[in-house]
DNA sequence: ATATTATGTGTAACCGGTTACACATTATGG
DNA sequence: CCATAATGTGTAACCGGTTACACATAATAT
């Protein structure tokens, strides 16, 4: 392996003229520069980063904190995170936390001692302990935290309105929200938005809790509808819950989207593959990925972030779980 | 930061005498071990992995090669992998190839910099020159290369037999095959497997090249019964393939499975979100993962392999595409 | 013409580990 | 009882970068 001594001895000049030439930084002359670019090249040197992070006490990697890649949302996510982090020169190392506090402790504490340059977290735990005197650049991804954090998220709100709008705008009367899981902020946007359409319109609605996923959201609409056998509009706060909604009034013969429509919220692809395919609130995951990634990226390289709250908006994916707009 | 000088004056003895004993070689006696250990335990010390990597040339990384996380086949086995690189004290890197040999070395070039320890790799480029003098324990995952790489991949002839048989022993007779990717090795097997089956009984069936997409399978398949009236049981090489063959058989309007019979193959979990329910020939897509990941670890260790093949099997599971056994 | 500032470069220490080697002591063998 | 092997320990070099600091020279200011 070529080392930093190597070139500077073919180049005839210091370590540190090649170190400074090499970063870009203190005062480097022109006809040292292109002794050092000529021996690099001749040399085919390449920079150990290794060595690097041990005494600038920095890396190039990333590490990407989720619950769970197997979730259908997450890795369309990563899948964006790690193209921009590849062009800009990071890398991405992944863990799944399984929203259990000791888990992301533990990734943070091995990473730091790798000198991880920054984290991209999506966590309920984000406002814990081991987040809190981490020194190290976060942005928050599908969570809401606070202020002084770097946030990504979709505008849950909107979509939750757009949706039970949808539902109304197409003959809907009698409207069941399933709601998401209490402690996931999203959900409660998407809730709240859902409020927002129901004050604007006459309609009767229900909400109920609902895990997601898919078997018990299967089981849990298909009791509902057993025993409310006037719904006739479904809002799931997910598409795996809306994918259960599905399968529930198929078990009980109910035509979709004539007797009953259903919308979904997310986007993931799983949704066109049912039958009928999923009218659904569509994120724009990718691009949630891709715009945390770039402002993670923005406050390691120390450069100024202009939002620290970027709301992603969403857009209704119309399919054949609802009919026509009544118009 | 504590360092191994300051636990090696806390306990009175040299750095030599720490790093022996944090490191279990050489001869540390037990007084000295003692001591170590109190002063490691008094000052809090952890081991800077990133100093140790620059000596050893060694670290606690391992990169997973994958052609694509969206892929929902990829997800649960990036999971495995993490769960038990987690287990064993290592930290994964996600690397998306999309079977691009350039992203490949690159992402080999720029990790063997970090001293990386070795690389699980989904990937058709696996005899292509970057591979053959990557002096690094590797693990063929999925695709099988040669026999001198470790590979883990399911018993893929098998499961072609399987779903074939399944297919015929629930009254199928005019069979239509879509065959995966002619360069992707798993799929050839399950040809061979589906080929096997067909010698065994007198059905008549048809082969159709068709990719891992939901669209394209759709429309090919659309056609093709349009064409073909006769068809009675589709063996789809993959899941989503499956899922666009049922589509395209609810857009016919024929009933599945009384008049058209669907086998899928992979076991991801979209499967059971279809209606009906998918059957499929399941992969233990875990377990591959895990297999995959200890296999790794047990090379990066220099432990003794005994398998260089692992071949998970496959098994049949029965779902809502597929009538009950003609026996 | 001299003081000051900007430009350019090299030496050597440092980051935090590992380990070859030299040396000392104790155990074992013949 | 002495040769040899096993056990135990410390010093210092090394891994491959970065950078503080000292020093030299060229450019600009006064």
């Amino acid at each position: 392996m070529t080392t930093i001594r190597d070139v500077a001895k073919k180049a005839g000049v210091s370590v540190a003229t090649v170190s400074r030439f090499l970063n870009g930084n203190g005062y480097v002359s022109q006809e040292a520069a292109t002794a050092v670019k000529a021996a690099v090249e001749e040399l085919n040197y390449e920079l150990n980063t290794v060595a690097r992070s041990l005494t600038t006490k920095k890396s190039n990697l990333i590490g990407l904190i989720l619950p769970d890649i197997t979730n259908p949302f997450f890795p369309e996510l990563a899948r964006a995170v790690e193209d921009v982090a590849l062009t800009y020169g990071y890398t991405v190392v992944l863990c799944n936390s399984d929203e259990d506090p000791k888990k992301e402790k533990n990734y943070i504490e091995t990473l730091k001692k790798k000198y991880i340059a920054g984290f991209i977290v999506t966590s309920n735990q984000l406002d814990a302990p081991h987040y809190a005197n981490l020194k190290l650049p976060v942005v928050a991804l599908d969570r809401v935290i606070n202020e002084r954090i770097p946030t990504v998220v979709s505008n849950n709100r909107q979509g939750g309105f757009m949706g039970a709008q949808a539902l109304v705008d197409r003959g809907s009367k009698n409207l069941l929200f399933l709601r998401g899981p209490e402690e996931f902020g999203s959900a409660n946007d998407r809730y709240i938005g859902f409020g927002e359409a129901m004050e604007k319109n006459s309609v009767t609605y229900e909400t109920v809790f609902c895990p997601f996923h898919f078997a018990e959201a299967e089981k849990i609409v298909e009791q509902y509808l057993h025993d409310n056998k006037d719904i006739d509009g479904i809002f799931a706060s997910s598409d795996v819950q809306a994918a259960g909604a599905l399968k529930a009034a198929h078990n009980l013969g109910l035509a979709v989207p004539k007797d009953l429509q259903i919308i979904g919220f997310d986007g993931i692809s799983m949704g066109e593959m049912l039958t009928p395919a999923l009218t659904t609130i569509a994120q724009d995951i990718y691009k949630m990925g891709a715009i945390a990634a770039r402002v993670l990226i923005k406050q390691i390289e120390g450069q100024p972030i202009e939002n620290f709250m970027n709301e992603i908006p969403v857009n209704l994916v119309v399919r054949g779980t609802t009919k026509g707009a009544v118009t």
